[in-house]
DNA sequence: TGAAAGTCAATATC
DNA sequence: GATATTGACTTTCA
């Protein structure tokens, strides 16, 4: 559901406020009223591909809350979920904010990130699967496009509706304010609230601060410090830059390594040794290679910027967004490992199943499923090295492991 | 209590 | 206009 978020809360009248009604409380819930509908599909909005498999629990029927069913849910492919989602808004036309707002309760970006870097099923939260179970379940309905196009009509119809009535009050109003949104928290012109500039940092900024976590991943306070006046930036600035880096960089790590690890999907076996080490898998360091082109070295820090180690590259967070899930990114949903996954179930129902995900695992396979268009095969070379890579990841995040253990940094080991 | 996870929402980019 | 990126923030977890 939606979070009760901080500062602002949505317009009643944004877009949103529809979803809001839609996916507040479970009850009203899009989840729910769909899960009347949940069975076999029995048509394919993106053209008779595989189906869904593993069918969750209906909520609608057996009374479970999505985060009851969350708890209960079997491992899900959450890269080939993913993957279809993506297929199915694009074949028809439908806007990731619509569905996040219809359909998951989030906003446009975050659907934009999860859909482009799903993180594997088994690092996630109980919070975090809630958005996959509920693309699971929106690809389990048959009528999921039906009804998002109807939201969409809806929406659009609204809009005309306030475009219109906005625009006959301007010409009896004077002053044009009406119609105005507002967007966050719907202030009124009065509020007009002193909201905090948001802050960009520059490319100069951004090298120097991966550079500093190539040092320390988890740098001193007394580094953030040093950093921030460098910089010219504030500590908390600095800080949320190595939250959300390290973040990102750990979700980058996942995706590289499912496709280092050829083809080995997050689901199988409760996770492949080295995702579920998963631990071992939270990385924060760059591979550790000699990347080509690594970053320049950067003057006048002042912080003892080295760059032998070969750095992480732009590239690493940034030039493989397309690492999505779709191409290498298998994984078969292990039905031994779920509860709900019984002998009925769609595991092994050969092509029932869109879970199933036969669709990358092998190649004999490819032409009876859906074997992504887009995701054309990486040539071995680029395997090697992804594996290459993986390997060293995992030795660099062992030590960074050990490292991260040891209270002074200075004992870190690399 | 600090780090990770999850998300928002402003902004950039396509 | 839709999607991607990312700084900031809240919540969760160990």
């Amino acid at each position: 559901t939606p979070k009760t978020s901080a500062s602002c809360s949505p317009a009643p009248e944004s877009p949103l406020s529809s979803a809001e009604e839609s996916v507040n409380g479970l009850a009203g819930d899009p989840l729910a009223s769909q899960s009347s509908s949940l069975k076999p599909p029995s048509e394919d909005p993106s053209g008779g591909e595989s189906q869904p498999g593993t069918p969750l629990p209906l909520p609608g029927h057996s009374g479970l809350s999505i985060q009851e069913m969350v708890a209960m849910s079997p491992e899900l492919d959450t890269y080939a979920i993913t993957k279809k989602v993506k297929e199915v808004l694009t074949d028809n036309n439908l806007g990731q904010r619509l569905f996040g707002e219809t359909i998951l309760g989030l906003t446009q970006g975050s659907v934009s990130d999860l859909l482009a870097r799903p993180k594997p099923w088994h690092k996630l939260s109980l919070k975090g699967r809630e958005p996959f179970v509920r693309m699971q379940l929106w690809l389990q309905d048959p009528h999921s496009v039906e009804k998002l196009m109807d939201m969409k009509r809806l929406e659009k119809k609204a809009y005309m509706k306030r475009r219109l009535s906005s625009l006959s009050d301007s010409h009896s109003v004077d002053g044009g304010l009406v119609g105005v949104d507002y967007v966050q928290g719907s202030q009124s012109p009065g509020q007009q609230h002193l909201k905090k500039p948001r802050v960009v940092l520059g490319p100069e900024e951004k090298e120097a601060l991966k550079k500093a976590y190539q040092q320390k991943p988890y740098p001193s306070p007394k580094t953030i410090e040093e950093l921030a006046s460098q910089l010219n930036l504030k500590t908390s600035t600095v800080i949320n830059w190595f939250h959300n880096y390290r973040s990102r960089i750990r979700r980058e790590l996942f995706i590289e390594e499912i496709q280092a690890a050829g083809g080995l999907g997050p689901g199988s076996d409760g996770g492949s040794p080295s995702l579920r080490g998963s631990k071992s898998g939270e990385g924060d360091s760059c591979d550790g290679t000699e990347s080509e082109g690594t970053v320049e070295t950067r003057q006048g820090l002042g912080i003892g910027l080295e760059d032998h180690r070969g750095a992480c590259k732009d590239h690493d967070m940034e030039a493989e967004s397309e690492a999505g899930g779709s191409n290498n990114s298998p994984a078969q949903i292990d039905c031994t490992t779920s509860g709900l996954a019984g002998p009925g179930s769609s595991c092994g129902q050969g092509g029932l199943g869109l879970f199933s995900l036969t669709e990358a695992t092998s190649s004999s396979h490819a032409s009876s499923t859906n074997i992504p268009a887009s995701g054309p095969a990486r040539n071995p070379r680029d395997n090697n090295l992804r594996k290459k890579k993986a390997a060293n990841l995992n030795n660099i995040i062992h030590r960074l492991e050990k490292a991260a253990s040891k209270e002074d940094p200075s004992e870190w080991e690399f």
